[in-house]
DNA sequence: CGCTTGACACCGT
DNA sequence: AACGGTGCCAAGC
């Protein structure tokens, strides 16, 4: 069920240019929010289509944080490998924020 | 309507 | 630097 809170997410994670990541908190500040978990949530729940590259959304401390699966992010090494595939270097997991955090404001 | 969960973030120790 | 506890918000039951 999209509610239209996710509905801005997909949106915003959308707008991710390749070779960009960005952070759920960046993305929480641009809906005027603090739900940084509910964006998570938002993108776990329901992976709106192959529209909403979820893979680019990572943590604000440049972990690539989870990805789908009940353990603690199985996949994770999938979005690592997808990140890498489109140009972003990832590092022990990490991402460098510096270079390629993406910025909608 | 209220409690629990969660792909998070921040502060203190 | 690493670990623990606390806060915020939305969705699920």
């Amino acid at each position: 069920m999209t509610t239209p809170f996710q509905e801005k997410v997909y949106l915003i994670v959308n707008k991710v240019p390749k070779g960009k990541v960005t952070t759920y908190k960046e993305i929480a500040i641009v809906l005027n929010t603090k739900a940084y978990q509910a964006i998570g949530q938002a993108l776990k729940k329901n992976v709106n289509a192959p529209i909403t590259p979820c893979h680019r959304v990572i943590r604000s401390d440049g972990n690539i944080g989870g990805y789908k699966g009940g353990k603690s992010g199985k996949y994770v090494s999938t979005k690592k490998g997808l990140l890498i595939s489109e140009g972003v270097v990832v590092e022990n997991n990490k991402i460098k924020l510096k270079k390629y955090l993406f910025k909608f404001y």
